[in-house]
RNA sequence: UGCGAAGUAGAGCAGCGGUAGCUCGUCGGGCUCAUAACCCGAAGGUCAGAAGUUCGAUCCUUCUCUUCGCAACCA
């Protein structure tokens, strides 16, 4: 699309159930703000929509953590997510909810459009439920012990010790998450999006009509979805948190989130339509306009596969781009707020915009620094060193000094006043600068347009650079030193620095320009520094040379950004460890790699449950590897009586040639298995350590192969 | 396990057919208007490994290794 008549933006919203964190930040919602900021500087019509996702299951869970009802958690979280980004400068036109009316209804219009005209599939199967609960229960909500490493916590759709893949079936004892009940099958009735259907749109669409101006990531993704082949997806679920499914036979059913969220988009949209008295359909159903979802990868298949389809059959316009990021890692690990190993946006805002210290300044460093590190094309990493370091040494040393120098000069050597420009002494130098402030809001607009906003800071970056290479060669501070008989410089010399400092000056408001879209808060004071109003920022006015009238005086320069302390760098290093410490502490069993030492207390038992477990010592005779099994090793156990094969899964803690010979104790009456095709007759008991290294439970000395153990 | 993406100077990243660039850091020099800031110069890479296509490969093909993501509702 060349020129839309109108642009809708969108950042994947952000779900309710706690606190978001930076990494979120720089890869769906600052890359966002930026273009749209940029689109805004162009005068284009362009509306940019947000809110919470507020449905699904996970809320429901994360409720009954919490001790409450789910509307308080999506209250509590919408609240501290809509000032999060509002402090970081994220400047939706709109952040909605999807529990609010106008949500509800448009979802519950958007399904029955569908379903009326027959674009649905109905069908009846038999899933897990709940019945303490009242709930049916997705595989991830069932959990039980390992059918091959014996992992006690293993999930309903695959064992996060040994990484295989499970039904829920297999699990041995399963339990349901909510009540700590088993899970009963119950048939149940559901409505299906088949976009099965719709692979040849899909072929065509994007892997065609998108195949050059698609990031790489995204188009790798979505062929190999379609070359897999899409299966129907069910739209509808049982649960009583969600937005209730327009239909008297589906009482008790609500859209399952997936459906439900994206269509938050369209509401947000009305919603703002709605606040500012303008017509929302043009932005959803005109095809000039440019409808652009910013994601994280994991999300591309929403975004680029099922929500398209879903706008398709309703009739609406498609994504011009989904420019999905990659994620971002945080000092050596990946971010994650349940393991306490992140930066919440929330923290930041407290640690560092809200303290004395601290202020929009530093939202905008950390805008800086993320976008300078964004994973645009890779998973990148973010460390507090080198948020230190790209602080300091480029946003202070580069571009925040080049303008402070440029107005204390000016003030120094051109009495506060923009200097005037004598033609006659223009040279190379000065020629070449200008050349390059025209270059730059070229360079920079290209970048932007193609979501290309690392390189395109970058390039303003440079420019800065480049300001700081000009005041070198030309050095008013030397050139006033040639004084007349007043103690002034001469003539000459003032106007050679007249020249110099009104470039500096030019640059310094181009610059201004080139860095909203990135830094908003330093672009607002500069332009106070500069005394001009806010307009001079539209994107029109970069690139000229006469931004800033002769003769105009200018404010004293404050600093537009301060530097990262060491001390701070350290604090904040510190408090990760800490609260990544602390979670573990609490919560060991939650995560698979954290460490077993403080099991939770299984439910009690009496005596003649513990006699029914046949214990005896055996010794190990011989071990191999099981065939295209990473983790498996088959056992001859010797317990005196009879030999029996063992299938345990140990292997990546053990050399079979290591533990010939072993004693250890093992479960004799547990049901045979198979696994891999080879009957497991027992069990072997194991303890794990802080480190998740399995130990043998043995014998303190040597005993007779088949004794008993009691 | 399938399917995607990625592995390039100490760190973070570009480049994607003509034997490598940027920023930071390091070392040396210059300057002093500036937030010990700025400017100049230098050192530092068998472009994960192997094989192939080509006159020529970091870039294309195949295989191997490693990391991450999706499938499995965390951007």
């Amino acid at each position: 699309m060349n020129d839309p008549k109108r642009y809708l933006i969108t950042s994947a919203l952000p779900y309710a159930n706690g606190p978001k964190h930076i990494g979120h930040l720089a890869g769906a919602y600052l890359p966002a703000d930026t273009y749209v900021r940029y689109l805004r500087a162009r005068q284009k019509d362009v509306v940019y929509v947000c809110g919470s996702d507020e449905h699904g299951a996970a809320i429901t869970i994360q409720a009954m953590k919490e001790n409450t009802t789910p509307r308080e958690i999506v209250d509590k979280y919408h609240a501290m997510l809509k000032s999060n980004m509002a402090d970081l400068g994220i400047s939706f036109d709109i952040y909605h909810r999807t529990s609010e009316p106008i949500h509800h209804e448009t979802a519950q219009e958007f399904f029955t459009a569908l379903n009326d005209k027959g674009l649905l599939e109905v069908k009846e199967t038999e899933q897990y439920f709940d019945a303490e609960a009242h709930t049916f229960l997705a595989d991830r909500y069932i959990t039980g012990t390992c059918p091959v490493c014996g992992n006690p916590s293993a999930y309903g759709d695959q064992c996060e010790k040994c990484g295989t893949s499970l039904s829920p079936e297999q699990l041995i004892n399963p339990r349901s998450t909510l009540s700590g009940n088993e899970p009963i099958k119950k048939a149940t009735t559901h409505w299906y999006l088949p976009l099965n259907l719709y692979e040849d749109f899909l072929r065509q669409w994007i892997l065609e009509d998108h195949k050059s101006d698609w990031k790489a990531n995204v188009l790798g993704q979505c062929k190999g979805w379609i070359e897999a082949g899409l299966q129907p997806r069910a739209v509808t679920r049982d649960l009583d948190w969600g937005v209730p499914v327009p239909l008297k036979e589906a009482a008790g059913k609500v859209l399952y989130v997936w459906f439900d969220a994206p269509i938050g988009y369209i509401s947000a949209t009305k919603q703002w339509a709605l606040d500012n008295g303008k017509d929302w359909k043009p932005y959803w159903q005109d095809k000039d306009t440019k409808l652009v979802h910013f994601i994280g990868k994991d999300n591309i298949v929403f975004h680029c596969i099922i929500f398209p389809v879903m706008l398709k059959l309703h009739g609406d316009i498609l994504p011009e781009n989904v420019p999905s990021n990659e994620f971002m890692n945080l000092e050596g690990d990946k971010m994650s707020t349940s393991r306490g190993w992140s930066i919440e946006m929330d923290d930041y805002i407290n640690d560092f915009v809200k303290k004395e210290n601290g202020g929009d300044q530093l939202v905008d460093a950390l805008r800086y620094y993320l976008t300078a590190i964004a994973p645009e094309t890779k998973d990148s990493e973010f460390t507090w060193k080198g948020f230190q370091d790209a602080v300091n040494s480029e946003l202070v040393a580069v571009f925040g000094n080049f303008v402070n120098r440029s107005f204390v000069l000016m003030h120094k050597l051109c009495s506060g006043k923009v200097p005037p420009f004598h033609n006659d002494l223009l040279d190379d130098t000065d020629k070449q600068l200008l050349l390059d402030i025209q270059q730059t809001k070229t360079t920079v607009e290209n970048l932007i347009e193609t979501y290309k906003f690392r390189d395109a800071l970058t390039a303003v970056m440079d420019l800065a650079r480049k300001g700081n290479k000009y005041m070198q060669d030309k050095q008013p501070w030397i050139v006033a030193k040639q004084t007349g008989d007043d103690g002034k410089p001469v003539m000459a010399a003032q106007q050679q620095i007249d020249n110099s400092l009104h470039l500096c000056l030019q640059l310094t408001a181009n610059l201004a320009i080139l860095i909203n879209p990135f830094l908003p808060f330093a672009a607002k004071k500069m332009c106070h520094m500069m005394k001009v109003v806010d307009k001079m920022l539209e994107w029109e006015n970069a690139g000229s040379a006469k931004l800033l009238k002769v003769g105009y005086s200018l404010r004293a320069p404050e600093l537009l950004f301060r530097k990262i302390d060491d001390n701070e760098v350290a604090e904040q290093i510190q408090k990760l460890k800490t609260k990544s410490e602390q979670l573990k502490m609490d919560n060991p069993v939650t995560e698979n790699d954290s460490a077993a030492e403080v099991l939770p207390q299984k439910a009690e038992i009496v005596f003649d449950d513990f006699a029914k477990i046949d214990l005896r010592v055996g010794t190990i005779t011989a071990a191999e590897k099981v065939e295209k099994a990473d983790k498996l090793l088959k056992l001859e156990v010797d317990l005196g009586s009879e030999k029996r094969t063992i299938v345990s899964g140990i292997a990546l803690h053990f050399d079979p040639v290591d533990i010939i010979g072993k004693q250890v104790t093992v479960v004799t009456n547990l049901a045979a298995r198979k696994m891999r095709g080879i009957e497991s007759n027992g069990m072997i008991l194991m303890a794990e350590d802080a480190g998740g290294k399995l130990k043998f439970v043995n014998p303190d000395e040597a005993v007779a192969n088949g004794s008993g153990v009691s």
